[in-house]
DNA sequence: AACTCGTGGGA
DNA sequence: TTCCCAAGAGT
């Protein structure tokens, strides 16, 4: 089949292209299989998909089998303990969507008997899915005919359109695009198809263009200048934060830990007693600002980004009783402590105080923020 | 519509 | 080193 314009169809391109290079991932149907007649599992694609929601498929794949392996079914992760799903989350980031995923899959297994819906608007009602989420997972879950939107789709589309309107305003457009070219018959492959181009050949810098398989169809490359798409729009300045944080120790080597608010940074997850991170550099980060009184002995200062803002941590270590502690938090043993739902912050804080408990996490990156 | 929300890896 | 960014969602 050929267009009027002497190319071959993009989209069955794609597809052909597909099938042989497709990457084998361990949430994934091949193609062979799905021609089979094979279907994957709607709670594996769901799950993977809120995994893979702004992280990396290397990222993914420890988590992805360690959650599987102790939740097989929606129904097992229903009935688990939030907590224990927290301390599974902990170092992926985003910890809402923890959160939204443990509502998600009690909606799913106690109002809607054990199965997702199957529609997009049926799927986008639940938390934590949007709408690249619910189009991804009623393709390739469901068959649906849903355009698959994500930064990868953005890329190749606005590459091969040259689409010109800066991110995140084109997305209608570019949306309006991925679904003129959304097949009927394979939406899950094609939507994979798409994803797997933009992350292996139609990449940010230096695309493969020569192995590209609708290169002929590429108006930016025909302008010879794909790396100028997609066009977004400026990215604002990341500022810096200062606080503290205190590692209190008792005499049997327990960590003192508290939980943070169950919503916004770090929702829900463990930490550290510590002051808030404030963007005054005449903030308190000294020992005064401790939670309690103690002989604070300072470690040094970890360094970690955020999405929106870098944080100086001070850590400061202080052996204590018991009894000097308020009732806001607990005594972790040392032996359970890499169990418990710290996130990477709090992991590199401790490990500055105790290196024989966490390796010191990223020790040139904590040099650097320190100086 | 513009912010908030993690982390690690690659160039 | 610094920057970018990776299968975005919620508010």
């Amino acid at each position: 089949m050929t267009f009027s314009d002497g190319n071959p169809d993009p989209t069955r391109q794609v597809l052909a292209w597909y099938d042989r290079h497709h990457r084998d991932l361990p949430w994934r149907v091949s193609p062979a299989m799905a021609a089979r007649g094979i279907r994957p599992d709607p709670y594996r694609v769901w799950l993977s998909e809120v995994m893979l929601q702004q992280t990396t498929v290397q990222a993914v794949k420890d988590y992805f089998a360690r959650f599987t392996a102790k939740w097989p079914t929606v129904t097992d992760l229903a009935r688990a303990e939030t907590e224990e799903v927290m301390k599974a989350w902990a170092g992926l980031g985003y910890y809402a969507r923890a959160r939204n995923l443990k509502k998600c899959a009690e909606t799913v297994a106690f109002e809607h008997g054990g199965r997702f819906p199957e529609t997009e608007e049926g799927l986008k009602a639940l938390p934590g899915i949007g709408d690249y989420t619910a189009a991804a997972i009623a393709a390739i879950a469901f068959q649906r005919q849903a355009a698959v939107l994500d930064g990868n789709v953005e890329r190749v589309i606005s590459r091969l359109h040259a689409v010109d309107a800066p991110l995140p305003g084109s997305k209608p457009l570019m949306r309006q695009l991925v679904a003129a070219m959304t097949p009927a018959d394979r939406p899950g492959d094609f939507a994979q198809a798409m994803m797997d181009l933009g992350a292996t050949i139609c990449t940010p810098k230096r695309p493969a263009c020569a192995l590209c398989p609708v290169n002929a169809s590429c108006k930016a490359l025909a302008e010879h200048d794909p790396e100028r798409f997609p066009v977004k729009a400026a990215k604002k300045d990341r500022p810096v934060r200062l606080g503290a944080a205190f590692v209190a120790v008792d005499e049997q080597d327990a960590v003192f830990l508290r939980k943070r608010p169950g919503h916004g940074l770090l929702g829900g997850m463990t930490e550290v007693p510590g002051t808030d991170w404030t963007a005054r550099r005449d903030g308190a980060t000294g020992p005064e600002a401790a939670p309690f009184a103690a002989s604070w002995e300072s470690c040094g200062t970890v360094g970690h980004v955020f999405t929106h803002f870098e944080l100086r941590l001070t850590v400061y270590r202080s052996r204590v009783g018991r009894a000097a502690t308020d009732g806001t938090g607990w005594w972790e043993p040392r032996d359970t402590l890499h169990d418990q739902a710290l996130p990477t912050v709090m992991r590199k804080a401790i490990g500055l105080a105790l290196p024989d408990v966490f390796a010191p996490v990223a020790p040139a990156a904590a040099r650097a923020a320190s100086r």
